[in-house]
DNA sequence: ACTGTTTTGTACTAACTAGTTAAAAATGAC
DNA sequence: GTCATTTTTAACTAGTTAGTACAAAACAGT
């Protein structure tokens, strides 16, 4: 039975990624897919500490053996996860075309992606918290990450620009102010959803009270950068 | 070694409490709080999964069986320590006098002094990060706690209606929506300190950048509830 | 067929950790 | 002095958990 849902898993994934032919032997590209994606899962879940290995294990299609074979040990899973999810993250925001649009859309459109970028991928702001909680122990050593979030600055700082030209936009901001504005508040909406609706109810995360606060944190964003 | 460091506690804390002749026999009180803030620290440190309670007990002036014999389990004890940790902050901010004021001020006030009051309170902002982590199931079940979160609201409802009668205000928000702007900005401050400066470098966290940020997030809110 | 890599299963261990037992001593109210 | 409450000490248990040992099979390139 066991043995039989470990050869199945093996096949599928090895006819998933059957097309090219020639590269690689059996599937370990799948497996370790596999691995992390249930790993993700289970860390943004239960924390570093809460999350354990032999559940991971017993929901991936492998084996926990495996999972040493790959990572290591439990905090090279951690971070390999936690790397995995900043990749995630930002790949999604690539698709972003804004130079096109003039700079009050174009902020706009940004806090509402961002917004909503962050509403789609509550692990990954879990992980996030947990990564603050243990005071970013494994984000330090990470140099991957790091890279990874020069475009955000770099993309606000276009619009803002182009924004002080235009005299829409007062010219004695930062554009890393202009980020923390909007991801503090993206952020919270996510990762306080919990106590905050437990302490003031349920309204602001209503489908309705959801759409008002995109409005609200979109506005409270162009009123902070609005030339007075 | 061991045990006269016991015995000095006992005697310090039966000296610290002997004032009053008559009333406790030992000092259970001292003994319950001692606990209580050695655990909070380690909570809000290590999270639920990964404060030890030996290490709580070797760090308090007394052992690891008075913790179970007044908190009963780690739960007990983690939700106790919820519960002070609220009760804390909530009394830290009963000083604030804002009814003397003309409604911009009062708000402005407000903001800084909450901007100012969680940063101070690092170790609680950790224990709501955990506790949503853990999707509020210790929150869940304490009815102290939302008791002590209505006068927040009603706080800034004073405030909102005379903004809005004076004409300072705009008249299409809630007091809600308002106090989560408030707590988005002054929580998302503390509470992502790490990981924002790992990856965006330490300038909003010196003494300076705190300063500006403060002056900035009190204006932030004022533009919003602003009439235009 | 040969060979190195990938994969699996099972059982194991060594450390850790929440919680307990049990007995005794100190304390203070009466 | 009696007695209930508070406090201490140190060993102990039972369950959990990260990580390993070992043996063997399936696979793919040659």
């Amino acid at each position: 039975m066991a043995l039989n849902r470990g050869m199945d898993a093996v096949r599928d994934s090895a006819e998933a990624g059957a097309n090219r032919r020639t590269r690689w032997k059996q599937d370990p590209e799948g497996v370790r897919r596999d691995i992390l994606v249930v790993a993700m899962n289970e860390f943004a879940e239960n924390g570093l500490s809460g999350a354990r290995i032999d559940e991971i294990a017993a929901k991936t299609r492998t084996s926990k053996r495996m999972i040493y074979y790959y990572f290591g040990d439990k905090d090279g899973l951690y971070r390999d996860v936690l790397e995995e999810a900043y990749r995630q993250v930002r790949a999604g925001e690539e698709n972003l075309q804004l130079a096109d649009l003039e700079p009050v859309a174009a902020l706009r459109t940004l806090t509402e992606f961002t917004f909503d970028h962050h509403r789609d991928h509550p692990s990954f702001i879990r992980l996030v918290m947990i990564e603050n909680i243990h005071h970013g122990d494994y984000l330090k050593h990470s140099e991957v990450i790091r890279k990874l979030n020069e475009t955000a600055i770099s993309r606000i700082e276009g619009i803002y620009r182009k924004g002080v030209a235009s005299g829409d936009f007062r010219p004695d901001l930062t554009p890393l102010a202009i980020h923390w504005q909007i991801s503090a508040l993206s952020f919270f909406n996510v990762s306080n959803r919990v106590s905050f609706s437990l302490l003031f109810g349920q309204d602001l995360y209503t489908e309705a009270g959801q759409a008002g606060l995109k409005a609200q944190v979109a506005e409270t964003v162009l009123r902070f950068v609005a030339r007075r």
